[in-house]
DNA sequence: ATCGGTGCAAAGGGTTTGCAGGGTA
DNA sequence: TACCCTGCAAACCCTTTGCACCGAT
């Protein structure tokens, strides 16, 4: 009854491992396909779910599109770069966020993201 | 080759004005609905994208859904509840949140969402 | 009388589910 | 061997599009 351990789910989280940044569902997809070329999408879907289950995969909602990344990241937020469709790790995070919220209001998280153009698109804009 | 005036769109717009938070398009189709019920899904989505593209409405992706609300309400952020799934506007912001990402990255903007439970959920709760 | 907007239904794109076969334990 | 996982295809849901009709100008 519990998790079996296959070669498609080791692929699917180490491609979530190496990828240092939340991916989609497609995203992912895509890059365990270098490994497995067979993996078909729906294999991803249940793999997430599952991970999404067990604390393993965090998940959150950027330019339309849910991406995921490791659970044990620790605080931090994201940038999201319009030009190639990327989101990135941003470490930190500022004091006295929750005192915008009404009291009356119970915070479970936040989630900050900055929208723009990362480094890669911004050099190439410019060069 | 402007735009008409139609009581569909007439109708659009006041339930955007009158909301006070984000409407996801479900959300304005139901409340639309009250006052024209034969009034279709594809016409919601017609008008929102005019609207976005006239700058009347900004878009927002928060919990998976992507939701829309007047651009003229100035600088603020969100609080999603995840019992009723409802979006509410959040007043004020917070300095030096620009100083978190690397000088390679150009921002054009942020979003800042809290998720939790809204005063009436909460309410709901503990009575 | 134009021609943009609407309503309906079909088409699209992304995600979920049913089912038979395959692989782990 | 038992049964979870996989791959495929169908089903779903949300959003977009085609088309004929309606209605604002």
């Amino acid at each position: 009854m519990g998790k079996r351990k296959t070669k498609q789910r080791d692929a699917i989280r180490a491609a979530f491992m190496a990828a240092e940044r939340p991916l989609t569902s497609a995203e992912a997809h895509v890059l365990v396909q270098a490994e497995i070329p067979s993996l078909g999408i729906a294999t991803i879907y249940r793999a997430i779910k599952d991970l999404l289950e067990e604390g393993w995969l965090v998940s959150m909602s950027i330019a339309g599109t849910t991406r995921y990344e490791l659970a044990d990241l620790g605080h931090h937020h994201h940038f999201h770069c319009n030009q190639c469709d990327k989101t990135f790790d941003i470490e930190g995070c500022v004091e006295d966020l929750a005192s915008l919220v009404p009291k009356a209001f119970k915070i479970l998280k936040h989630e900050l993201t900055f929208i723009g153009m990362c480094q890669s698109c911004n050099g190439e804009m410019t060069s």
